[in-house]
DNA sequence: CTTCATACGTACCGATCGGTAACATCGTCA
DNA sequence: TGACGATGTTACCGATCGGTACGTATGAAG
């Protein structure tokens, strides 16, 4: 209508189709098992547009990752901004959306883990992509688990990762009846453990 | 020589070449990566004994993770053998069986655990038999936490899983130097708090 | 109406994929 | 010696892979 005309009505570019639609293929069936061709058609477009959009295949992938990166980030935020101030409860407030979300049909744990188990070639920029989400990922986990003072914040950090890329496993391994139902349960104790003052146990 | 010939003399049958070399190169490369043309010139055989001997590229991935399978366990068994008797003990053991070998170069988590991410389509064969050792493992786990005294042995397996798939799925991507050494430490701090008498948390 | 750049489509490429047919060769045991 | 089972050799198949050369529509500016 106006001068800067309603960006909902202008239609969708062919290289926005493509990322969305390489977005959900990619992720619910995998990177390799996916072809540029059945992306195309999907995405109601051709060969030639994907490839002036994307220098590759990988390329695309790469993409792929950078928005799924960005998605991820996006729901991190939303999930824990209610706690600000309170680490734990951030903590356990993100725990849970993925406990949550692993419930949820087709849910395939994460796009990025996937993605480097997919690419394990050293150098392969959806691979890279990935990596470096997780040391992000890892370092926030860790200012987490400082912030909530605990007596190990690397150790206390890196086991919530460790859970949690364990829940992203295995709940494309058992499909919402299997271990990830634990995943809450688990940070609770481990924080509890990680942040009581020094407590020796019973001897044994 | 002898009439009964010496197993070591014997030379190696094509199926069993085949079943080494794609163990070798579906677990390091993956096994989308891997065509049965390199599978065969690398283990110098020919495409027909492959075909001779499994019915699909699919069938041989099975086979991949069948022999993966029976390795597993047997590694598990000379791991944990040692401490019988003593659940907690062998837990720990084996953890740090874990956490030492993410240290080797060219470690890349769990076979199966990968195989199940490169085919996420329900009755693919090999993603079968991985989820089958899947649920092994965690009745495993959970029947050690049992034993071991636990206030919630269903948990504190879980949790072990759940700590067990992160480390193989971050031992990929941090190469060595990731969350993965923590795994014990974890391990240890989680089966504490699961297992100490219930102990009221200072409130807050 | 023309111009011109941007965006898109038709048709095709060579390479590689998993898989097979037909036949030659070898060692073993009777 | 002769028969057999397992393996190797060679050549090939259709399908699909990622990727591209080249022509066509469209819309704003002059």
């Amino acid at each position: 209508m106006s001068a800067s005309q309603k960006i909902a009505d202008r239609p969708k570019k062919a290289a926005d189709r493509i990322r969305e639609t390489a977005r959900d293929l990619f992720y619910r069936r995998g990177i390799r098992d996916v072809g540029v061709e059945e992306i195309v058609t999907t995405a109601g477009v051709t060969k030639p547009s994907l490839y002036r959009a994307f220098a590759s295949k990988d390329d695309l992938a790469a993409a792929y990752i950078r928005d799924y990166d960005a998605e991820f980030w996006a729901r991190f935020e939303r999930t824990i901004a209610p706690y600000e101030g309170d680490p734990e409860a951030q903590v356990l407030a993100w725990l849970e959306s993925i406990e949550a979300r692993t419930k949820t049909a087709q849910y395939r744990g994460c796009g990025m883990t996937n993605a480097a188990v997919e690419y394990p070639e050293r150098g392969h920029p959806a691979r890279l992509a990935a990596v470096e989400n997780k040391k992000e990922y890892r370092r926030r986990l860790r200012a987490l688990a400082a912030a909530m003072g605990a007596r190990d914040p690397a150790m206390l950090g890196d086991a919530l990762l460790l859970l949690i890329e364990g829940t992203y496993a295995s709940a494309q391994l058992f499909e919402g009846d299997g271990p990830a139902l634990h995943l809450v349960a688990a940070g609770k104790a481990l924080i509890a453990a990680a942040t009581a003052p020094i407590s020796p146990r019973p001897g044994r």
